[in-house]
Formats: C-alpha cells, structure tokens, sequence
DNA sequence: GTGAAAGCGCTAACAG
DNA sequence: CTGTTAGCGCTTTCAC
C-alpha cells in the first residue's frame, strides 16, 4: 500500500498559532510551560484545522502508545466477544483503539501474540481467559510480559492467576458453590460435574467451589463425578453421553461454563430426557444468550462487559506498588432448566 | 505510559550483518538490489537476533501500514463477531494485527471511527453491516473514505451497498427469497415479517426477497403484513407482539435476522404460543447458537467467518480497476421451528 | 550492488 | 514561559 496522502501536521498548527513546534505539542497535550490564553488558542487553531496527531510519530518519539492489545481465546465465543464490547466500550471513551488477537487456548500461540503486541509497542496489554494451573505453560509468556511491564507496560489480566499484574477475578470458586448450593437445595444428591480441560485454573477453581458447597453439606466430594472434556459446546455434549452412560442416576448436571451447559441441553434433548423434570443442568458465566434457551438456562452471572471495562480502567491508572486485583463479584440467576430433584 | 525498554534495530542487524542500514532494510523487505547471498545473510542473522521491526518508524518513514481496522456495529452481536473472528484468523496468517471498533449503527460515530482509524494510518478498512438505503446519512464517510483510497488506503465492505469499494455480499434477496418460498410451500399464506429499521439497506434488501418470493408465488405482496422495529432481539420480541395483536391469524412469522428471531421465539413463548405448530419462525444469517436454541431455528445460513476472511483476502489484494464484488451464497437451513400451515 | 544522507512527524532535553 | 536542537527507527532518493 503506498504512502497516504500527507496531512495536517503539528508544524501547520503551530505555524498558524504563530508559536513553536514545541509550545503546539506542550498545548496539545495539555502539559504545563505554556501560559493558558496560548494554549487555549492553539487548541482552537488546531480543532478548526482538524488536526490529528499521528500515533507513529508520537510513539517513534518516545511518548504513549495509544494502543490496547487484547487477547482472547476467540472472539466469536460470547464470553470473549461480551468482554471484548466492555473493552472496546471503554477504549472509545478514551479515543483508544483496541488491537484483538486470538489465543485459540495455546500457550504457544499467546506467546506468539504476546510477542507481536510487544513488537507493535502497545501501551497496554489486556489478556482475557484462563491461564493454566501450570506455570510451566506459561513460563515463556510470563517473562516477556514481565519484561514488558518493567519497561512501563501495563497489563491486565481477566480470570488469570498472574501474580505481578492487576487482575480482574471472576467469583470461580463462590459462584460455584453458590450454584451447587442452589441445586443441593433442591434436593439433589447424584450431581455430576461437566468440567473442562483439567489443567486450566478456571476449571480447577470452580471445581473447588462445587467441592466445598458439597463439604459444606455434609457430602463426600470425593464421589463426585467430573468429566473432563473441552470447555466448549462440543464438550458439554460429550460429557453429558458419558455421564447419562456412567453415572444414569444422576440428577443433575454443573456444567462449568454455558457453553458446556448448552451442550449437555443439546445431548440431553437428543436423548429425550426432560429438563428440569428429570434431569436439571446448570450453567456459568451468563452469557446473554443464557435467557434464550429453552429452558432458559440457571447459571451463576458474571458481569462480563463490565469485566472487559472494568480490566482497560485497571490499565489506564498508574501502576500500582502491588498489583490491585478486583474481585467481579457474581449473582445465581435462577431459570428454568433447574427444578426439585425426582423423587425416584 | 513511559517508552519502553529500547529493542533491537535494524542497524544492529546491520552492523552484525556488516552492511549498511539501507541494505538491511533492502534485504529484508524482499526487495532487490543486494546480492542474494547477502540478503540472505542479514535475513539469517535478523532471525537469530530475533529482530522485529517498528512498525511506527516503518509507517512513518512511509512504508506500509501493518493493521487492518475493523468497524462493526457492535462485537457481542454474533453476526460480527464471527465474521470478525475470519478477518482475525486470515490477518493472523500474515501477521497483521487488526484494531476493532463499534460504530454503534450510528453515521456519526462510524464517521469518527473511520477518521480515527485513517488518522491511525492504518492500511486497511473492513466496515461490516448494513449502511443505510439514503444515501445522504453515509455521505460524510464516503468522501473520507474514498479520499483514504485515492490515498491508496485498501477498503472492504460486507453486506453494505458502497459502489467504489471491493465488497462481500451476502445474499440477501435471494436468501430471503429461499425462505420465504419454503413457508409458501409449508401451505403458509399469512406470513408476517418482523423487520428491522427501513431506512437499513440490508432490511430493505431481505424485504424485497421476501416480496419476490410471494409475487412468484401468484401473491399480492402488497398486504404483506411488515412490522418495523430494531433490528435486535428486543425488537424481534415487539415486533412479535404486534404481530399478534395486530394479525392474530398469522401462521408464519420471518424474522430478517436471528437477533430478532430470537426475541420473536421469547415472546411467543411466553404467550404460549406453540411453535411451530401454531406458528412457524424463521430467521436469518445462521449465527452458531441458531442450531441450539428450542425448537432448533430455520434461518438462512451466511458463511460468517468466511465473509470476515473474504473480505481481508480482497483487501490484501491490489485494487483493481473495477471494485470485486464476491457474494456470499446462501443455504436454507431447516430445523424445528419451522413446520405445516395449521389447518384452521 | 551498495552506502550516505535526508527526512517521515513528533517529543524531549536543553537553552534562553 | 518559550524556542532550538536532537533524535525515535525506518525507508528512500541519490550518489558511488
């Protein structure tokens, strides 16, 4: 592609401020040295031009990258894309623009990604999506962000466990006894879980959390049955044929994030078995299509786009000594593919 | 933000190379002019360093611009979100980064988008979604837009009318058409539609399909009951009750896109109306959660994420001469929410 | 074929 | 408070 079109530059600006290059850039961005009726008219001059700055320029020079790169692990996954619409939100606001790679779950990969945002000299770097319970599998990544950060980066990480960086912290562990909880109040003692990858640190916590809420019944946790599969749609289907044929007495079903639990409702309707009438199936993170299945699906709501702002925010303040963490809080929402367990 | 840490330059790759700065850069731009036994020397060597270039200094000394940006009306639909997860899957082969933004299906703000992406430099423009049918509310963007491509900026637009741009197009008549014609012979003959704004080219477009399908069918199109409203789920659910309230006998209900079949599927529901035996839904687009949704939705299948890879693919192609149009195909997918005309 | 030198547009020392 | 002077890291004439 060939060069532009050249535009406005600062140096017109200043040359019709009748001031300096220097002076145009101090007015501009609003940093002090500059007596205020100057800079007021170089910020008219500049507006009725239309000036723009050109980010290469300025980050070549030495001053802020006006770029947040974002990872996810697909953007077409409604977790990601809901939290990606909280970033991109609050990035608009600031006159940010938003670079999105995908991760596609590898640590290969996000280390890859990692990489070409550090290249592109992004000011701030948001990962979204569990990490690993291994540090090993992420080692690499660890230390280039690190690195990243000590050279004045920011990084926000969502639902990670990254010690060193500002975290937003899904609810895993409380949302998934407070669930477990919901049903175990219901009156169901043969739950199964419908678990994702065992080595994702998302999968582990809330596995913890249906743990508890059972240890804190009374139940013995170790009997549970979890069926560890992927943590996508296809593996909501895929644990739900084993549980129907490993464990058919069992009541009810956690899957451990809603598109897992769409996929156990696609088995189950398959196999003709009613929902919540005979088996109940509960869900995590309240994606917004959550309230459109049939039956409208339980799930434990985590406030996603807010988690997607609420991470750029984190980014945007000066780092902090420790790194802040900032716990999403969660709410069960209660619908129709949850119900008393049958009286057998 | 502070800079970050100082990273390798070219001119270290040249001086370990032992050649000058512009051979290196020569050398790694593919270009000609150095011996190929030196060129491949310093690409050896840049390798080993793990060299990356700036991309800011490569923009600003006039080079080419490595981001695409991405305008969507908003990332958590997922239409766009599947079709920008194509456009980040191809950008991710040839490892451009692409910068997504939300124009909010508003002139205005796609206008401040597009300049903040041109002002960005970037090299390509992928705007996704309907434009409006006057053309006077796209105006403003079309003339910034054409100035970025005389400027030999590459621009590509899906599903929207833009005579001097390449484009991916869905099939909107035809698709719509197609389904139509499918309710025709389900023995339907009071069809209602649940339309989305009037003034979007894309409803408009569907809307006459929809019309094409009941004339060549011997039917007056002309008392074709058309409820407009937003073009989400929210307006899908009022479009249903005014169908209801309006036109009580209606068998057959075409949503113009998933979004609103869905809210149409909600409030139908919820006044306990049978589908589809009472009445039939169909939908549009085909978004993945179509197919898990009860009953299962008929709508018309788009290649989402091939549209998004499409749309990159003509964009990383020289302009031609004459603007490329590729459309998108379509096919009738049916499922459970479609069934007979009931016999009243 | 190869290199020296001049910018791209901006910020940041350093003087006044 | 304001301006002058160097670069930031790269591409690109233009000489050799």
């Amino acid at each position: 592609m060939p060069r532009p079109r050249s535009r406005l530059r600062l140096a017109d600006v200043a040359e019709r401020a009748g001031v300096s290059l220097t002076t145009a850039s101090r007015a501009l961005a609003g940093r002090d040295g500059v007596r205020e009726e100057v800079a007021e008219r170089v910020r008219r001059i500049s507006q009725e031009l239309g000036y723009v700055a050109n980010p290469h320029a300025r980050t070549l020079a030495g001053g802020t990258a006006s770029t947040v790169g974002l990872i996810v692990h697909q953007i077409d996954d409604p977790y990601f894309s809901e939290i990606a619409g909280g970033v991109i939100q609050r990035a608009g606001e600031q006159n940010l623009i938003v670079q999105i790679c995908h991760s596609g779950r590898d640590p290969q990969n996000e280390l890859r990604q990692v990489r070409h945002l550090i290249a592109q000299r992004v000011g701030v770097v948001i990962i979204a999506g569990s990490g690993y319970v291994d540090p090993r599998m992420e080692a690499e990544s660890k230390a280039e962000l690190s690195a990243f950060q000590n050279s004045g980066g920011r990084l926000t990480v969502i639902g990670r466990h990254f010690l060193g960086a500002d975290a937003v912290r899904p609810d895993n562990k409380a949302g998934a006894e407070t669930v477990t909880g919901h049903l175990l109040s219901l009156g169901h003692r043969r739950i199964a879980v419908a678990a994702g990858d065992a080595r994702l640190s998302t999968v582990a916590d809330r596995l913890a959390g249906v743990a508890a809420a059972l240890e804190r019944a009374g139940l013995p946790a170790a009997g549970l049955p979890v069926v560890h599969t992927d943590f996508t749609r296809g593996g909501g289907r895929d644990a739900a044929e084993r549980i129907l044929r490993d464990h058919p007495d069992t009541t009810a079903i956690v899957a451990l994030n809603d598109a897992m639990a769409i996929g156990v409702l696609s088995a189950l309707r398959e196999h003709g078995v009613p929902v919540p009438h005979r088996m109940s199936v509960a869900g995590f993170n309240d994606i917004s299509i959550a309230a459109d299945l049939a039956p409208g699906l339980t799930t434990v709501r985590l406030p996603l786009a807010e988690m997607g702002r609420q991470a750029l925010c984190l980014a945007l303040m000066p780092r902090a000594s420790r790194p802040r963490r900032k716990s999403t809080g969660h709410a069960l929402v209660v619908r129709d593919s949850t119900g008393p367990a049958p009286s057998v």
